[in-house]
RNA sequence: GGCGGUGUAGCUCAGUUGGUCAGAGCAUGCGGCUCAUAUCCGCAGAGUCCGGGGUUCAAAUCCCUGCACCGCCA
C-alpha cells in the first residue's frame, strides 16, 4: 500500500510559528518517517500557498510583484522547514504552469458536469485604479459605531462585521477616491448539487480512515446544515486564470485551488504523478492540518473532485490538532508574542528537543499550550533524564565491563521475561502509530524507557558480575538491543538523536523491523558512548520567557481619569450614541461620544461617576469632536459601567506605583492593554486598578473585557 | 444572539459502547541503589471528576439547567 502523505500548505506570507509547525509539517513528517521505516512507499507532499488577495497586498505595501514576495517567503519557510528537520520528499508552491493545467482541468470537468454557475453581483470598484476592491481596500465610517477608519470588512472599533457597501463616506484605500458599485459576474460551485455522493463518501471515509474527532465533527455539522454554492472566481490578477470567455479579468479565488496545490506539486515533480494522485486502489492519503483548515479537505475539496467524475485519490486518514497556545495568551505575529519558526535556531536549543516537546504536548483532544518552564522540565526530567540516562548508563557499562562487546548467550528466564515484555510493548507501538496517534506513541516510547532502566536497577549488573559475569553480560547485551529498538523507534520523532545513538552502537541504517529484536548481534563492539544531551538550564527558561513575551504591557500609557457626567444628549446623526459633557477635573469640560443608548437612559447616566481614558487621540464620530472615551466593562452582549461613586473629577486611575505619561495614544494601542474585569475588579494584567487606593469596582458583571 | 467545543490531583492531561474508572506523567515527601548526565528504583499524600437537578440497581460517562473559558457564525 502506498502512503500519499500532505501537511497543508502554509500560505505564502506569514512565518509559521510553533503552533502551525506541530498542527501540520511536523505531525505528517513523523508519520511519513515512521511510513518509510516501516517500508512503505511513501511520498510526504507540502509547498506553499501564494495566490490570492493577501500576497498581491503585501506586494503593493513592498513595492514589489507577487512573484518577488513569493519567491522571498518560499525560502523563508523552506529554510524553517530545513531547521526541524522536515523531511519532505516534496517542497513545492502553488504559482505553477503545473498548477495552472491542473486546477483548469478540474474546472473544465465540473463544468461539464453541470456543477458551475454563474451569477452576477455588485461590487465596489475604484474607478481611478481601475480594480475592484477586497472588502479590507474600502475604508470609511462605520454605520454602527460610527468609527472613521472602519474597514470593508470589519469595524476595528465595533467589531461588526460589515459590507463595504455599508459604510458612510467610503475610500478606496489606494487612492482615497470613492468607490462607485459596479457589476460583476461570478462563477460558483454548486457544492449542493454533490452533497448527498459527498456525504456517502465523507461517512465510509471517517469510518474506514478513522478521523480525528474535531474532523468528524466539522464534517457534520457542514452537512448537517447542507451546502450552498460558493464564489470560486475573483477579480484579482494573481491567481490562476479562468478559462471561459468574459472571465479574462478574473481568477481563481484561493481556497479552489489551494488543495490542488498538493496535486500539482507532485505532477511537476514526478513524471508518474498519477500513480499517486489517480489511483485510489493502491494509495492511502493522509492529511496533516490544524483544525481550521477541516472543512476544506473534507468538504470541499472533496465535492470538487468528486464532481469532476474522474478516479481521484481522496482522502483516507485526516489528522487534524487543535491549536497550540503560547503561555497565558496566543501567538501573535503583529505583537511578537511567541515563538516563530526562524526563532527556534536562534536560541541554541538542539531541534530535537523542540520536536520532542512540541510531539509529547501535541493538541490532540484539547488546545494546549508551550510554555517554557514546562519545556525545559519535560525535556530534563522525561527524556533526558529517562532515556538519555538509560542510553549512556548501557553503552558506558558495555564498554567498561565487556570492552563494548555485545553477546547473544541463552536467556535466564527472567531475560526471556523481560524480551517478551518489551516485544509486545514495541508490538503496541506499532499499533499506535499505524493508528497515527503520535502523542501516545511518544509516550509509550519513554514508558519503554522506564521499563529499561527499571530493568537495569532490578537486574543490579555492578553486583551481578562478581558472582556470574554471564549473567551481568547478558542483561546489558540485551539493554543494548533496548537501546537500539529506541533508537529505531525514537526516528520518526528525533531523527537526529536516533542516528546519533545509532553511530555510537556502530550501526547505521536501521528499519523499523528491528524495534523489539534482541538478537543478532552476538560479538558486534559498540562505539565509544557520548552523552546526548546536557541537560538544560533552568533558569534560561526565565530568560527566553521574557524574550519572546512581546513588549510589556506598560500601564503607564494610558492616562485614565475619574470623571462627572454633567450633561447628556442624543447624538443628532445616531440612534446610538450620546453626546456627553464629562467633568474630569481640567479647566473646562471635555466633550466625548459613548455608545450606551442601548444599555443606559440619560437619566442614569446624569451625573453618574465614570472613568474617562484622557489621552486617546481626538476622533471626529459622525461630524462631532470626542475628546476621549468613556470606560465600559463588556461581557457578550451586557455592558456595565465601572462604579465610581466613591471618586472625585480628575482623581486618576493608578496601577501599583506606575507613573502614567499622558502622551496622546491610538485606538489601537488602547486595545492592546490587557485591561479586564475578574471577579468585579478592574484588572490591568494581574493588578488592580485603583483610584485613591480603592479598586474600581463592576457589581453585575463578575468577569469580561474593557473598552 | 446562534451553533459547537472544553471544564478530572499543585501542573499537563488519559478516561473507548454508563458497571475495579477515580487514573498517568511531572512536581512534592520519605526510603533504597550507585553502572550512569546529582542520574535510577520503590513507596506515599492529595480530587464534591465545574455547580445544581434528573434517569438508572449503577453516572466523570446519558438528560436538563446554571457558571466559566475557547472557537466559528450573525
Amino acid at each position: 500500500m502506498k502512503k500519499l502523505i500532505t501537511s497543508a500548505l502554509p500560505y505564502v506570507n506569514n512565518v509559521p510559528h510553533l503552533g502551525n509547525i506541530i498542527g501540520c509539517v511536523l505531525s505528517a513528517d513523523a508519520y511519513a518517517r515512521f511510513c518509510r521505516s516501516r517500508g512503505y512507499e511513501t511520498l510526504y507532499v507540502c509547498g506553499t500557498d501564494e495566490y490570492g488577495t493577501a500576497t498581491e497586498n503585501r506586494a503593493r505595501e513592498e513595492g514589489i510583484s507577487p512573484r518577488q514576495v513569493c519567491d522571498k517567503y518560499h525560502e523563508i519557510h523552506k529554510s524553517i522547514y530545513k531547521d526541524f528537520n522536515i523531511s519532505f520528499d516534496i517542497f513545492g508552491r502553488t504559482s505553477t504552469e503545473t498548477q495552472t493545467q491542473i486546477a483548469q482541468s478540474i474546472f473544465r470537468d465540473l463544468e461539464q458536469n453541470g456543477l458551475i454557475s454563474e451569477h452576477t453581483s455588485q461590487r465596489t470598484f475604484c474607478e481611478k485604479d481601475n480594480i475592484f476592491l477586497a472588502d479590507r481596500f474600502v475604508e470609511g465610517t462605520c454605520p454602527y459605531c460610527s468609527f472613521e477608519n472602519a474597514r470593508g470588512d470589519q469595524c476595528d472599533q465595533c467589531g461588526k462585521l460589515l459590507e463595504p457597501e455599508n459604510l458612510l463616506s467610503a475610500k478606496c484605500k489606494i487612492c482615497g477616491n470613492e468607490p462607485v458599485l459596479k457589476e460583476t459576474s461570478h462563477l460558483y460551485l454548486e457544492l449542493g448539487l454533490i452533497q448527498e455522493k459527498l456525504a456517502d463518501w465523507a461517512r465510509e471515509s471517517w469510518e474506514n480512515g478513522n478521523w480525528t474527532r474535531n474532523a468528524v465533527k466539522t464534517t457534520i455539522s457542514w452537512l448537517e446544515k447542507g451546502l450552498q454554492a460558493r464564489p470560486i472566481t475573483r477579480d484579482l490578477t494573481w491567481g490562476i486564470p479562468v478559462p471561459k470567455p468574459g472571465y479574462e479579468k478574473k481568477v481563481f479565488y484561493v481556497w479552489f485551488d489551494a488543495p490542488i496545490g498538493y496535486i500539482s506539486i507532485t505532477a511537476r515533480d514526478r513524471k508518474n504523478w498519477k500513480d499517486w494522485w489517480q489511483n485510489p486502489e493502491e494509495t492511502r492519503l493522509y492529511q496533516f492540518m490544524a483544525k481550521d483548515n477541516i472543512p476544506f479537505h473534507t468538504v470541499i475539496f472533496p465535492a470538487s473532485l468528486l464532481g469532476t467524475g474522474k478516479n481521484w485519490t481522496m482522502l483516507h486518514h485526516i489528522n487534524s490538532t487543535e491549536y497550540l497556545n503560547y503561555e497565558d495568551t496566543k501567538f501573535s505575529k503583529s505583537i511578537n508574542i511567541g515563538v516563530f519558526g526562524d526563532d527556534v535556531k536562534k536560541t541554541g536549543i538542539p531541534v530535537d528537543l523542540w520536536r520532542f516537546y512540541l510531539l509529547a504536548n501535541r493538541p490532540e483532544k484539547n488546545d494546549s499550550t508551550f510554555n517554557w518552564q514546562d519545556f525545559f522540565e519535560k525535556v530534563n526530567s522525561e527524556f533526558i533524564d529517562n532515556i538519555g540516562n538509560l542510553v549512556n548508563r548501557t553503552l558506558v557499562y558495555l564498554k567498561k565491563n565487556f570492552n563494548g562487546e555485545i553477546r547473544d548467550f541463552s536467556l535466564s528466564a527472567i531475560h526471556i521475561d523481560f524480551v517478551e515484555q518489551c516485544e509486545k510493548e514495541f508490538s503496541d507501538l506499532t499499533g499506535a502509530l499505524e493508528a497515527v496517534r503520535l502523542r501516545e506513541s511518544l509516550r509509550m516510547i519513554l514508558s519503554i524507557g522506564n521499563m529499561g532502566n527499571k530493568f537495569f536497577q532490578d537486574m543490579a549488573p555492578w553486583d551481578k558480575v562478581k558472582t556470574d559475569p554471564v549473567h551481568a553480560h547478558s542483561t546489558v547485551s540485551l539493554l543494548v538491543y533496548l537501546v537500539r529498538s529506541i533508537a529505531v523507534a525514537l526516528e520518526p520523532f528525533m531523527p537526529e538523536t536516533s542516528s546519533k545513538i545509532i553511530a555510537m552502537l556502530n550501526l547505521s541504517d536501521l528499519q523499523w523491523s528491528l524495534t523489539g529484536a534482541f538478537k543478532g548481534l552476538d560479538g558486534h563492539t559498540i562505539g565509544n558512548p557520548e552523552i546526548l544531551f546536557p541537560k538544560l538550564d533552568a533558569r534560561l527558561a526565565e530568560n527566553f520567557r521574557k524574550k519572546f513575551s512581546g513588549e510589556q504591557p506598560d500601564f503607564g500609557k494610558l492616562q485614565l481619569k475619574a470623571g462627572q457626567i454633567i450633561e447628556v444628549k442624543k447624538h443628532s446623526a445616531s440612534d446610538r450614541l450620546y453626546h456627553l459633557t464629562v467633568n474630569i477635573g481640567e479647566d473646562s469640560p471635555r466633550c466625548i461620544v459613548a455608545g450606551l443608548v442601548n444599555h443606559y437612559s440619560p437619566e442614569q447616566l446624569m451625573n453618574r461617576m465614570v472613568i474617562v481614558l484622557a489621552n486617546l487621540k481626538p476622533a471626529e464620530i459622525r461630524g462631532v469632536r470626542s475628546l476621549g472615551m468613556v470606560l465600559v466593562c463588556e461581557k457578550r452582549n451586557k455592558m456595565e459601567l465601572p462604579d465610581c461613586s466613591p471618586f472625585k473629577p480628575g482623581q486618576v486611575v493608578a496601577v501599583g506605583d506606575q507613573e502614567v505619561n499622558p502622551s496622546e495614544i491610538t485606538i489601537e494601542e488602547f486595545k492592546a492593554a490587557p485591561l479586564r474585569i475578574e471577579n468585579g475588579l478592574l484588572m490591568f494584567d494581574n493588578q488592580p486598578c485603583t483610584i485613591n487606593g480603592l479598586p474600581v469596582k463592576t457589581h453585575v458583571l463578575k468577569n469580561g473585557k474593557v473598552r
